[in-house]
RNA sequence: GUGGGAGUAGCUCAGCUGGUUAGAGCACUAGGUUGUGGUCCUAGGGGUCGCGGGUUCGAAUCCCGUCUCUCACCCCA
């Protein structure tokens, strides 16, 4: 083939994009359940809406472009500087708390691999205009309502908290000069990812002697709340600031607690997420069995607004990419296995009853169910098993009985039930149990 | 950007100590004589063996290059 689907990106055949509409139906409605409103935004924007956020190492996994008169624009890698734009221009007039959803298509010009495409769907959350814990508890709980909406039990995936106050009070306790905050983040979020020695390493050619490695020890692979204590109490010299910002933590997780969901909370000194504009709370998604990169993750981000030219406005939310939970979720077996959907499926008996089959069909279609048929005269059985590939819940045969009685014969393609019927109360209510060869359906329903 | 692995039918793959017209399963199409599917049988279509070059009487098979895919690293929105 001369051609084909560029690198990193997915063609969907009717099979994938069932399971796609699956998935973001998914999306929206648990997010419609649980309060949010969606919106959308341009699939690009201005560049320097991406740079000056983020610097400009963040440009080479950008699509760029410059239109014909020059301005430089960039296809969105992240929802959420839209957003950020988007309530910035209507900051005075919205209704607070702004809680907003969208399932945007993004793109980023990275290698692919392994749960990283260059276009994916990602699945955006947000809770803005509110600084109180409770904004940052219910954005878990739309994240952990999701997991269970897909069959993802406590059992098979975790989402794991962490504070980025916290994680500063503590660098600061031990003296980290706050322009090498966002180094000893880095450094931090790879402890779960490389060996002891490896970090120990790392941390002294970055801190040499000025922040001990030992010092930061009692740190790393801190897990729960009660290690979270032990932690801080044990600590050489004391904790003093970051014992100030436990409280905080205690009290998103009693939010968290009356959602009913801490059997997938759990906190993790660990998660610090690379981005740079997340300030309080952050978190991610993981499966238990750690076979894959985050599911999806978040946090707090007040300052981001502001940063992108408007009010001081705090923010919460979190993002769940496509590829990832598919993998998940087929690994798992929890996707469902979707066939093509069909309400009617109509059969001439012989060519001659053609037009009466037309007839039918173009009625069934005006009522509003979806109907097909074959455009070839083929037998009766040829035809059943064509609708029974497309998935059709119900056949129906429009034969001798038609041309003598007005009657239509209706099969059941699922329990292999016939009956007939009359082909006005047949248009009329298409997918209706029969009369007495369906009682016995009926009762089992 | 760096490194490993892999490219044979739409999909999953076999064939590879070089030797006639390159195979299987699934999928697809058409039949199995006049109105009953989801489990059957038969037949058929579809591949310049990723591409280019080299070695050889002869290359899917050996060598070189190249492209693509994939996994990992870097990075992570």
């Amino acid at each position: 083939m001369k051609f084909r689907a560029a690198k990193g990106t997915r063609d969907f055949y009717p099979d994938a994009m069932r399971l796609r509409t699956w998935l973001t139906d998914a999306w929206r409605r648990v997010s419609l359940r649980n309060g949010f409103e969606e919106y959308d935004g341009p699939i690009f924007e201005h560049l320097e809406l991406y740079t000056t956020k983020s610097g400009d190492e963040i440009a080479s996994q950008l699509f760029d472009l410059e239109d014909r008169g020059g301005r430089r624009l960039a296809i969105r890698p992240e929802m959420t500087p839209t957003l950020g734009r988007m309530v910035n221009a209507r900051a005075q007039s919205l209704p607070r708390p702004i809680k907003w959803f969208s399932v945007p298509r993004l793109c980023r010009a990275e290698r692919p691999q392994k749960g990283r495409l260059r276009e994916f769907f990602q699945w955006n959350i947000d809770i803005v205009g509110v600084d109180d814990v409770l904004a940052d508890a219910e954005s878990i709980l739309v994240a952990v309502d999701f997991l269970r909406e897909v069959g993802l039990g406590p059992e098979d995936a975790v989402v794991r908290i962490n504070s980025r106050r916290l994680v500063a009070a503590v660098l600061a306790d031990l003296r980290v000069p706050p322009d090498r905050m966002d180094k000893a983040y880095a450094l931090l979020d790879k402890a779960g990812k490389i060996p002891r020695d490896a970090l120990q390493a790392m941390w002294k050619e970055a801190f040499g002697d000025a922040v001990p490695f030992d010092a930061i020890e009692p740190l790393l692979g801190v897990e729960g709340l009660d290690h979270l204590h032990e932690a801080i109490r044990g600590a050489k010299g004391g904790w003093a600031a970051a014992e100030r910002e436990l409280p905080a933590i205690e009290a998103l997780f009693e939010k968290l607690d009356s959602f009913g969901i801490t059997e997938y909370c759990n906190f993790d000194m660990a998660i610090v997420r690379g981005l740079a504009y997340y300030t309080g709370v952050v978190y991610e998604v993981f499966d238990r069995g750690q076979a894959h990169r985050a599911i999806g993750g978040g946090g707090r981000y007040d300052n981001l607004l502001r940063d992108l030219g408007g009010p001081a406005m705090p923010g919460v939310g979190f993002g769940v990419g496509d590829v990832v939970i598919t993998d998940v979720l087929t690994e798992a077996g929890k996707l469902p296995v979707l066939k093509g959907e069909l309400d009617v499926y109509v059969i001439a008996a012989d060519a001659e009853l053609q037009p009466r089959a037309l007839e039918l069909v173009a009625q069934l279609r005006r009522g509003g169910w979806s109907t097909d048929f074959s455009y070839r005269a083929q037998s009766v059985g040829k035809l059943l098993r064509a609708a029974s590939d497309r998935g059709a819940r119900r056949a129906v045969i429009v034969g001798q009985e038609t041309r003598d009685e007005n009657l239509v014969t209706i099969k059941d393609l699922t329990t292999g039930q016939q009956t007939r019927r009359d082909w006005a109360a047949f248009v009329a209510a298409p997918l209706a149990a029969g009369d007495e060869g369906d009682e016995q359906a009926r009762r089992s329903l």
